[in-house]
This record gives structure tokens, C-alpha cells and sequence, in this order.
DNA sequence: ATTTATTTGATTGTTGACAGTTGCTTCCCG
DNA sequence: CGGGAAGCAACTGTCAACAATCAAATAAAT
């Protein structure tokens, strides 16, 4: 189970009847379901969406359904032109580099914020994560799907040890749906993972040595690295496929 | 004539009519009538927002109106709870310091990205804000207000500069407004831009020389020191009301 | 045949009314 | 006199219908 499972939390909805905070208007629930088919890529990127098609797909009405959108599109989920309608967003290589050099910004800003505010209980919790993906990456080394989702969670725990709500709410409601977007829309089968490996427990060890520089450093290189690898990988697609065509 | 002005746009609606492509719906209007409203300090931080009563006073119906308030809550400006209504945001000390800290780490990164794209022209630019700047604080230095302003629209060069619009939007969209919206809650009478006029020519320099770590790096400093400087005023307002109220 | 004008169909923007929930007031009982 | 339950007013959530706008398909003219 991962952690972002913002969907449906099957955590607390047994006892009396909290009914989790975020799912009691048809327009958030619609606004999960949305969230979720998109990033899962059950909605093609850059095809066209209609309210009433969706209306009568999840059976409500025009008016939730516009605030669900209206949610997307502040999420960078979709992306609407005023009497014309609204789109999937279709991540172009342009964007996605953008978008790593934004993780990299905040993210080692929220490395060095943990290692600074992160109490001992955290950082265990950190290590446990760590501890689950490895156990993981011995069994099923070749399936990533698994190992992807983890590494956004060891990312996820990070930035909740930054005691930083502005900083949870950037990357976490925001950048990381826009990341796993990416990965489905390029199908990022990674060929990176072991080296996340290698690179996630040193940053733990700084968290944990309290080394806020040395963990902000780290991170930045762990994303930095990573956006080289998919630039890279996308160079290389290109001059195949230039190649290819001028054979 | 601040750079910041998104409310009423009179550059081009003469001509034939391009009508400004962002104020051509009943949604679009209000909220930006609102978001300046609340940014002015006309809203009063943390008073209730009703829909019927804005609704009224606008003059506009309930639909419009409601995602408008999505698109405040969206930037943040708003906060709002299901079945129970919403209110202008009102920060706290310490969120006003972890938006600093988001600063820090997005607009160092706007600077670093800035050096490494900025086109002569646009660097001719910025040193023309930078003029009009000295010049204004030469004439009227008590007056803080065109000059805070002014600060932004520094900032909000470089973040241009960078030609990331994922960080645009981050930047000037969003934690721009959040900023202004701080100095009149804050009542900010800046004793502080001296010091800014001779930290933001440096840091054009740096970007005028390419070098993008320099750059990075003064950024850093200088909204650090920003957020130090609020921090220490704070704590001496805090001591002070303790002292008065000991005497 | 290509381009331009027109019409039509569908979709978005907007409105007003209805249903469900919340918070407060009031009233009753201990 | 204080505490709690019932009732009420107001607001939010939801719905269906109307008006304005856009895009495509058709028709006409050069």
C-alpha cells in the first residue's frame, strides 16, 4: 500500500461515522476520481474534455463537476481556454525538465528543513520506508511499478518531516500527481532505481545526523541526477529516431 | 505604474477589442476584483465570506461567484470548509516564515535559471526597474509603498528571467500575492530597503555575468536576510508588548 | 477548385430554485 | 440557575433550464 493514496483512505470509516474530511461533497469526490483517472492515464493526454460527457459519466450534475475541474486545472491536471473547454495536460520534455528543476528547489529545501525539525519517531519512520523498498527491490527487481511509487513516497516522507504546510501542499497536492502523470504519459519503466538505492539512505544518514547543508546537497543531487536521466534518456529516443528516419 | 497590475490591464481593449484574454468571464472578473480586494486589506483577514452577500454586492449570481472562490482558494488567499462557509486567510507568523522559506528555495532557483537564459534584453530591463528604483528612492525615501512594491517587481523580473513557466506561475501567481497580501496585514513599514538597494544590484550583476551559482547564491542571501529581518521584528514587537504589559 | 461567408449544432457561461447541513436560538427540564 | 434537546433561520451543495459563444459543416462566389 502506498502512501499517497488520497483516493479513497479505507483508514477510518468503520466506527461512528467520520467519514474522512475530504470526500463529502459530490464535487471532491468526482475531483479524486478525475485526479486519479488522469494520473492512471485512463483519460488520454490532451484529449478533450466535456461537461456533460462527464456529467453523465459519473452521473452529477454540471455544477460539482465544474468545481472538480476548476480544482484540476488549479492542480495543473487539465488546462481550460474560457467558451472553448478543457484539455488533459500533455506534459512536453520542455515541461517536465521545468518541472524537475521546481523539485529540485523545493525538495532540497525541504531535505535541509527535515533534517533540522525531524523528531527521532520520524526519522524511523523514514528508515522503515527505506527498509520496505529494499526488501521490494531484492524480490522483483525488474517490476518498477512497485519501486516508483515507493520512491515518491520516501520523497512524500521528507517533505511531511519539513513541519512546512506550504512547502506539503506545493509538493505533495501539486508536483508529485504532475510526476506520476509523467511517468505514466512517457512510461517511465526506470532503469534508475539502483541508483535511488544508494542515493536515499545517505540522505537519511544527514537527516538524521542533523547535517541540514549536507542533506540539502544530497537531495538536490539525487533530483538534479534524475532530471539528467530523463533528459538524457529523451536525447537518446531523439537520435534514434533520427536515425531510424534517415536510414 | 507597478508591473503587479493583473486587476484592470489598460494596455489594449482601444483597438478593435482583444478584450484581455483573462477578464471575459463573469468568474474571471470577480476574481480578480476579489483577490485585490483582499490583497488591499479590504477584506478584512480571517472575516467570514458568504456567497449570497458577495453575490450581492457584485451584483453577479452564485455560480461565477463560487468559482471565483475555488480560484481564491486555489492561490491560497481563502480558506473554505465543506457546509460551513469561508474566510480571508489571515497568517500567522509562522506561516508567513515557511513562505519565506518556499521563497528562498524558488527564487534562488529563479535566479540561477535567470543568469543562464536571461537575453541582454532582458537583463536591459531589469536594470532599467532597478533605475527607476533608486531614483524614486532618492526622491521620496520615507515613502515605503512604491518602493515595496517596486521590490516585487524586482523579483518578479528575475522569476520572468527564468523562463520557467512552472516557476512563474509558483512565484507570481501565487506567493507574490500571499507576499503583498502579509505587508498589509503586517502594516510592513519596511525599515529594510536600503539594504535591498544594495543587494539587488549585485545580484544583476551576477546575472549579467552568467554566473548562475552567484546568482543563486546572493538570491539566497537576500531573501534569507528578508526573512530574518521579519523574524527579529517580530520578536522585538513580542518583547515589547511582554515589557508593557509587565510594567 | 479554393476561399470565404453562413448556418447549425454543440458546448460553455450564467441564472434561479430546491434540498441538505450547520450553527444558533429558544424552550424545557433537572 | 444551568444544561441539553428541539426548532428555526441561514448558508452551502446540488440540480435543471436559459443565454451566449465557439467550431465545424455546408453553401456560395470568385
Amino acid at each position: 500500500m502506498t502512501l499517497l493514496a488520497t483516493t479513497s483512505s479505507p483508514s477510518d470509516e468503520a466506527s461512528s461515522e467520520p467519514v474522512s474530511p475530504e470526500v463529502r461533497t459530490l464535487a471532491e469526490r468526482v475531483f479524486h476520481q478525475l485526479q486519479s483517472a488522469i494520473v492512471r492515464g485512463e483519460l488520454a493526454p490532451g484529449s478533450k474534455i466535456t461537461e456533460p460527457g462527464l456529467s453523465k459519466t459519473y452521473g452529477i450534475s454540471r455544477g460539482p463537476l465544474r468545481e472538480a475541474m476548476r480544482r484540476l486545472e488549479a492542480h495543473r491536471l487539465i488546462e481550460r481556454v474560457p467558451h472553448v473547454g478543457a484539455r488533459v495536460v500533455k506534459l512536453s520534455m520542455k515541461e517536465l525538465l521545468e518541472l524537475f528543476d521546481v523539485r529540485e528547489a523545493l525538495e532540497s529545501m525541504a531535505a535541509r528543513l527535515a533534517a533540522e525539525h525531524m523528531s527521532p519517531e520520524e526519522i524511523q519512520g523514514l528508515r522503515d520506508v527505506l527498509a520496505v523498498h529494499e526488501s521490494q527491490g531484492d524480490l522483483k527487481r525488474g517490476e518498477a511499478y512497485y519501486q516508483r511509487e515507493g520512491d515518491l513516497d520516501f520523497h512524500y516522507c521528507i517533505v511531511q518531516g519539513s513541519h512546512n504546510k506550504m512547502l506539503m501542499n506545493l509538493l505533495c497536492d501539486d508536483l508529485y500527481y504532475l510526476v506520476r502523470l509523467y511517468r505514466t504519459q512517457f512510461s517511465a519503466s526506470g532503469t534508475r532505481p539502483q541508483r535511488a538505492f544508494v542515493e536515499h539512505p545517505r540522505i537519511v544518514d544527514a537527516i538524521e545526523a542533523g547535517d541540514a547543508e549536507l542533506a540539502e546537497l544530497l537531495m538536490r543531487r539525487h533530483v538534479s541526477a534524475s532530471r539528467a536521466n530523463v533528459a538524457d534518456r529523451y536525447a537518446a529516443i531523439l537520435e534514434q529516431q533520427s536515425t531510424t528516419s534517415a536510414d
